[in-house]
DNA sequence: TAAAAATACTCCATAGGTATTTTAT
DNA sequence: ATAAAATACCTATGGAGTATTTTTA
């Protein structure tokens, strides 16, 4: 479970899509696919069940979103509050 | 900045060596002082004065651990809730 | 002079891409 | 027929290791 599954995870929550969370984030519709699923099976729980247009949060979902929106607050708080303002890409 | 760096510095800091804290973690030295050196790069700040023997924490050193600590705490809380007790291991 | 960290490589696992197929309407 | 996700495959990056060098008390 790194950071960076958080955040996609609450991006395709966000849009409501996989394919419209990949624009957002710039990464491909598979790669994200990808990604939740492995987190997905890390955890042993399903996160979104997939619809033919869009996706559908599982309950299991929702309170891991939750719980995963405050841990990846606090991570950008700290990024934010040392992130050299160089040239140096942030990286997860 | 990912959650394993975050660990790696507050493992550092509470043995007070790399090498100690690569027994705890079993990662080697070199593969600690890479991560740590990555990651105070990317922010800008020097974390540790590498000494002779062992380290001393910089000011923004103890300022990002006090900060880390806090986020760590919280991913692993998160984890800990949904972290499937069956065979897959624990990915950063 | 011994300990701890840094440096220099090598290797491999995996994150991400492209192309394609599947699925449900 | 279309739009979205899944699958298959390939590639390249970087995380981790081993071996070695550097540093300074």
């Amino acid at each position: 479970m790194t950071i960076q599954q958080i955040k996609y995870v609450i991006t395709i929550y966000e849009t409501g899509q996989f394919s419209k969370a990949g624009e957002k984030l710039y990464v491909t519709q598979p790669s994200l696919s990808k990604a939740v699923r492995d987190l997905e099976d890390e955890l042993g729980i399903t996160i979104f069940e997939r619809m033919n247009k869009g996706i559908i949060v599982t309950d299991a979902g929702e309170e891991f979103i939750t719980h995963a929106r405050e841990v990846y607050r606090q991570y950008e708080t700290l990024y934010q509050k040392f992130r050299d303002h160089g040239s140096i890409k942030h990286k997860f």
